[in-house]
RNA sequence: GGUCGUGUAGCUCAGUUGGUUAGAGCGCGUCGCUGAUAACGACGAGGUCCCAAGUUCGAAUCUUGGCACGACCA
């Protein structure tokens, strides 16, 4: 037998299995890149996940992506590698390790000792490695685990601290201030995602606070401005009050106060109406006239030594410092006054405020950061009257004094969303301003935006939607945590002069004059042999070695104490990965640009963005980069994945268990099914909801239907002993390598079917390449699904006669193998990128019997190409009508409950364009066959059975006529149908009258429909019916009576267990003369089809007891088959 | 509150540049086929294309507003 026998209920898990290990011990993977060495490059990037937390099923979905398109590119010619790597840094490793010891804060870490914690860290990132390697490599993806970059090593963690190096040099990292959500008890800054666990429902005093203006010269009464918060702690610390210029404010006058208050003009009857009084609107103006104004602000610490500080602009004017009125765009009337109070210290966009004010003088003249709050969330001596007391609890006694003191205008309780902590429930978040360092891209921004035009974003949206807006509003990147386990900030500094430098590499800072503290590290290696040698440039170890300052005699340089963000780290990675530029020079250059990255959308902000910012920032500045490098990098194309939701359509949760773990969907459907439901249910940006209905689908929708036509080849190849193997050069076999095979004839000297098979899967590698090149996997999905349908519902199912036929070498029984053998090899190669396992398993089988003269793999393949010669879009269209036509046969047939097995004298079928009837007509023996009729009659004088209407081509006339549609499409309701048709054909164009002016039409602006008059067993289609002859001859039913009897004996013949081979006797007992006239009529119709050698019919009154009872209508027979 | 996305059949989702019969699969119903057979096929029912207004001869599709959901950011 030329292919090995084929189970058909298959169990693919099982067979995914044997494939997994076919490759691994034939090391498949890296003779396909090998084959590729030397051919253009297709660079992937691996956005590193972190190995510190189980693998889920978003992550099967990023991986499946991210396999795709590499194996693809790789069977098109590209050499692709495929390197993997993985994120080791941050907090929520730290965060694992401390629930591990059973310790919270920072103080608890420093307790138990940052090396021992280090230590642990480094261990628990490779907590759940295994099964991140076993997910991987179950799913197929084919990445390069063994040489994967990892952040924590030393070459990476060096790269790393080159480019900052270099951003340092170049002014472009910085200290600064950072407003963070401050953990105050804890005394620890929260991330944003903490933040965000810890929101609660409370109410906060709302006080309405008098700033009296300076200057008061044009008010007759004592004027104040009328200032918002729901912070009371934080006036003390007051340098701004902030309107908006764009709304109109209002000097309203409060009779029982003697004084004027200006607030925001839409909010003055409200905020009377509250006090219970009305105001007097005296005047109003917008708010660009308060700018600049000056107020005495609620409390004088500073106010009374700073309060009459100037400084000098930059435009050369002089102002005061702080204490003014400023704009700002935040302000809205929507809550307060329309006048917000600015503590710049307790808020981020208050911060921006005053960034924004020191930006607008020179440099030492702007106003400084207060801040009468220290770190434990405490008064400090600054504010003496509230010294040592936590901020929170003083809202009510400064409440108090602005009241005793007539400042405060109105209090309320004001209810809202505040974030706790989440490790402490009860403690209230401050924000609260830090030393941080910043990387300046904000510098840069117009180079980033440039950057990102040049990418190919899928979907498109993402450009200049999420990505691109949040470019818009880029601000300078808080680089520094104060934590423990990240690459160390390489920043140096003079503990005299408080000077800083940055240091590129650990052989740097060590060959620095004077440098000690590297025997710390070595100490605990030698105490320690097993520890990683790369922990000796992390903390604690790093942040002993110091040199001599540069900066002062006799002083040393001592590290930060701060690590960096990890994005940093991850961003960094298309130079880092290589180690560079310490090392790996050329695999840099090689693979940079990537062509290739795809990650979910949480990654916009993350891996996208840092991405694009270190390498524009590094790599995209002509004043003073490494190297001018043309856009876009370090991406070509990202495709952004959706987020993936659970059963139920929410987001996938462990502690909700609504989804399967991954390894239980390979273990019941394989990771085949997993694969194609990714690729083939959704575009991937779209929101995929995991379900395990829809992957089970996968199996009987996709692969289980080409598994079938598969194991149908097989199994008639084996029985009609089909071999291939007579080809001379069988390489990957192409059209053109099969054309040596024995009985293979040229495609266009076979049948129709033949050829019209052949046209589609050429027409579907075209559609398939053109998809996949413009990274659209779910049209190319789509393209296959439709091919394998046709395959086997059309292709397979009116070709099975063919490989039924007794005479083993004729040429249309050999066209049949051929065509299908092409198909089925062709599709093996083109869905191996999407179903690499059960590709490679009908692969392997049908071409077993070259004995290794083919590539072992179907992934050592090339891609099929196109043949254009062997398209033919005439049979296809052709084709695609006959289908419609069988298709409407079997409608009418239903409607009639005629069912198939009864034999028919005919239909007719009426064409409303009669291009393709002549061809149609050679193709009648199909339609007789799929129909069960004897006769198949197209006529075009058909009045008896249709009647014709015409409607006008709107898409054609719309711009022609205009406004006139509306009265056309009248007119061509009531037109003669049949006059203007006959005009037509005649003249080649008719007219109609609309509102008094004739419109000429011709072929192309009419659409003729055709409708089955009633009466008529008749289906109708867009531009044909067909009508069913539905007398029932006796003839006809006794031949429906021999199909009958022919089911029967098959049915038996499987109940007896025969082979699909074994000849039989048939005796059959009746005493119905139909019955009998039934056989006798169509006796070789029976056996034939039967394989029956005898068939004897005999009466009733000799039937035995072994025959068996059946009926057809209302005659009984007796039946017996035996093997011949 | 802002930005972006989504809203189409019972469910999961397609729907190409606006064109008058809006599709697929599953599920459901009816039937068929019986040498691919623990498969397979056909046919059918099922839709105010979230709502409203606008642009247009014509809107699921374009514009604006609203509602709902989701994500990100405040």
């Amino acid at each position: 037998m030329p292919f090995k026998p084929v189970q058909p209920g298959a169990d693919f898990p099982k067979l995914e299995e044997s494939v997994l290990d076919f490759w691994r011990e034939n090391r498949i993977y890296e003779q396909s890149l090998q084959q590729r060495d030397g051919q253009t490059r297709y660079v992937f990037f691996e956005g590193p996940p972190t190995a510190n937390g189980k693998p889920h099923p978003g992550h099967c979905l990023t991986r499946a992506i991210k396999d795709l398109f590499p194996r693809y590119k790789t069977m098109r010619g590209f050499f692709c590698e495929r390197k993997a790597g993985w994120d080791t840094h941050g907090l929520p490793v730290e965060v694992e390790v401390c629930k591990e010891l059973g310790i919270h804060s920072k103080e608890d870490i420093e307790a138990f000792g940052v090396e021992p914690f280090i230590h642990k860290c480094q261990q628990s990132v490779w907590q759940y490695m295994q099964q991140w390697e076993q997910l991987t490599e179950r799913l197929g993806f084919w990445v390069k685990l063994d040489e994967a970059y990892v952040t924590y090593h030393q070459s990476y963690v060096e790269s790393v601290w080159w480019s900052l190096k270099n951003l340092y040099d170049r002014d472009l990292l910085y200290e600064g201030h950072k407003i963070i959500w401050w953990w105050a008890q804890g005394g620890t800054a929260l991330s944003a995602g903490e933040v965000g666990q810890g929101y609660k429902t409370v109410k906060d005093p709302s006080v309405f606070v008098l700033f009296p203006l300076v200057d008061q010269t044009d008010f007759d009464k004592p004027t104040s401005l009328l200032v918002w918060t729901t912070t009371p702690w934080t006036l003390p610390s007051n340098q701004f009050a902030a309107v908006n210029e764009s709304i109109e404010y209002a000097v309203a006058y409060d009779a029982e106060l003697d004084q004027n208050v200006i607030l925001a003009k839409d909010l003055v009857e409200s905020i009377g109406a509250k006090r219970k009084r009305e105001l007097e609107v005296k005047s109003t103006f917008m708010g660009g006239e308060l700018i600049g104004k000056r107020y005495v602000p609620p409390f004088d610490y500073y106010y009374k030594t700073q309060g009459d500080l100037t400084g000098k602009l930059k435009t050369g004017q002089t102002q005061h410092r702080a204490w003014r009125i400023t704009a700002a765009d935040f302000v809205t009337t929507d809550s307060g006054t329309g006048a917000v109070h600015e503590a710049p210290a307790f808020g981020e966009v208050d911060y921006q405020l005053l960034a924004d004010e020191q930006a607008r003088f020179e440099t030492g003249e702007g106003p400084e950061l207060i801040c009468a709050v220290a770190p434990n969330g405490k008064f400090t001596e600054q504010a003496p009257d509230y010294e040592g007391q936590w901020v929170k609890d003083t809202d009510k006694a400064i409440s108090r004094r602005l009241k005793d003191e007539g400042k405060l205008y109105l209090l309320e309780q004001y209810e809202h969303e505040y974030p706790f902590c989440w490790r402490a429930d009860d403690d209230p978040l401050i924000q609260y301003p830090r030393r941080s360092w910043f990387i300046r891209t904000t510098r840069h921004k117009d180079n980033m935006l440039a950057n990102n035009q040049q990418i190919n974003w899928l979907p498109e949206h993402i450009k200049d939607g999420r990505f691109g807006n949040f470019l818009e509003s880029n601000v300078d990147w808080a680089l520094s945590r104060e934590r423990y386990w990240g690459t160390p900030l390489p920043i140096w500094r003079c503990e005299e002069t408080g000077r800083t430098e940055a240091i590129g590499g650990y052989e740097e800072v060590t060959s620095k004059p004077g440098a000690t503290g590297m025997e710390v590290w070595e100490q605990a290696k030698a105490a320690d042999p097993e520890l990683a040698d790369d922990l000796k440039v992390h903390k604690p170890y790093i942040d002993h070695i110091t040199y001599d300052s540069p900066f002062a005699e006799g002083a040393k340089m001592k590290r930060v104490t701060e690590v960096i963000d990890c994005w940093y780290d991850s961003g960094a990675m298309p130079f880092a990965q290589w180690g560079y530029p310490h090392k790996g020079h050329e695999e840099f250059k090689a693979q940079f640009p990537a062509d290739f990255i795809s990650e979910a959308l949480d990654q916009t902000r993350g891996w996208f963005y840092s991405q694009l910012a270190i390498s524009t920032l590094l790599f995209g500045d002509d004043q003073g980069g490494t190297e001018k490098v043309e856009f876009p990098h370090p991406f070509r194309n990202c495709i952004v994945l959706g987020l993936m939701l659970g059963e139920d359509g929410q987001k996938m949760s462990k502690s909700k268990r609504n989804y399967r773990e991954p390894r239980e969907i390979f273990d019941k459907y394989g990771a085949d099914a997993l694969r194609w439901y990714f690729y083939a249910n959704q575009p991937p940006w779209t929101a995929i909801r995991y379900r395990e209905q829809t992957i089970k689908e996968s199996i009987p929708e996709f692969i289980l239907r080409m598994w079938n036509v598969y194991s149908f080849f097989v199994l008639y190849a084996n029985i009609d002993e089909f071999d291939p193997a007579s080809i001379a050069d069988p390489g990957d076999l192409t059209a053109e390598n099969l054309s040596s095979g024995e009985g293979y004839r040229p495609i266009a000297e076979r049948g129709e079917l033949d050829r019209w098979i052949i046209s589609e899967l050429n027409r579907t590698l075209a559609s398939v390449v053109e998809k996949m090149d413009a990274y659209d996997n779910f049209g190319a999905a789509g393209a296959i699904n439709q091919f394998v349908d046709v395959l086997s519902n059309w292709y397979v199912r009116r070709s099975r006669d063919r490989f039924w036929a007794g005479d083993k070498q004729s040429p249309e029984k050999l066209d049949a193998y051929w065509t299908l053998y092409e198909c089925l090899t062709s599709t093996a190669k083109m869905v191996a990128p999407f179903v690499p396992f059960v590709s490679e398993v009908i692969w392997q089988n049908l071409t077993s019997t070259f004995g290794g003269k083919t590539p072992s793999s179907v992934h050592l393949c090339d891609y099929p190409l196109t043949n254009d010669s062997h398209i033919d879009g005439d049979l296809s269209r052709r084709m695609s009508l006959l289908r419609e036509i069988a298709s409407l046969g079997l409608s009418a047939r239903a409607s009639e409950k005629l069912k198939v097995r009864q034999p028919l004298s005919g239909v007719t079928v009426i064409l409303n364009d009669t291009t393709d009837q002549a061809w149609l007509t050679e193709h009648d023996e199909l339609l007789k066959t799929e129909l069960n009729v004897q006769d198949v009659t197209y006529t075009t004088d058909a009045g008896q059975y249709v009647s014709y209407s015409v409607v006008p081509n709107f898409k054609r006339l719309g711009p022609r006529v205009g406004k006139l549609m509306p009265q056309v499409k009248k007119a061509f309701g009531a037109a003669d149908a049949a006059a203007m048709m006959a005009e037509l054909a005649d003249a080649g164009a008719t007219s109609i009258e609309v509102a008094g002016e004739s419109i000429s039409l011709d072929n192309e602006d009419i659409e003729v429909r055709l409708a089955a008059k009633e009466g008529w067993a008749a289906a109708q289609g867009t531009g044909v019916v067909v009508v069913l002859a539905t007398e029932l001859t006796p003839e006809l039913i006794r031949a429906g009576y021999s199909r009958d009897l022919v089911r029967f004996i098959q049915d038996h013949r499987k109940e007896l267990d025969l082979e699909r081979t074994d000849r039989i006797n048939i005796v059959i007992a009746t005493d119905s003369d139909d019955l009998k006239q039934a056989i006798e009529e169509n006796k070789e119709y029976v056996c034939s089809e039967t394989l029956a050698v005898s068939l004897e019919i005999v009466s009733m009154a000799k039937a035995t007891n072994d025959m068996i009872d059946k009926e057809i209508g209302e005659h009984a027979f007796k039946l017996r088959v035996t093997k011949a």
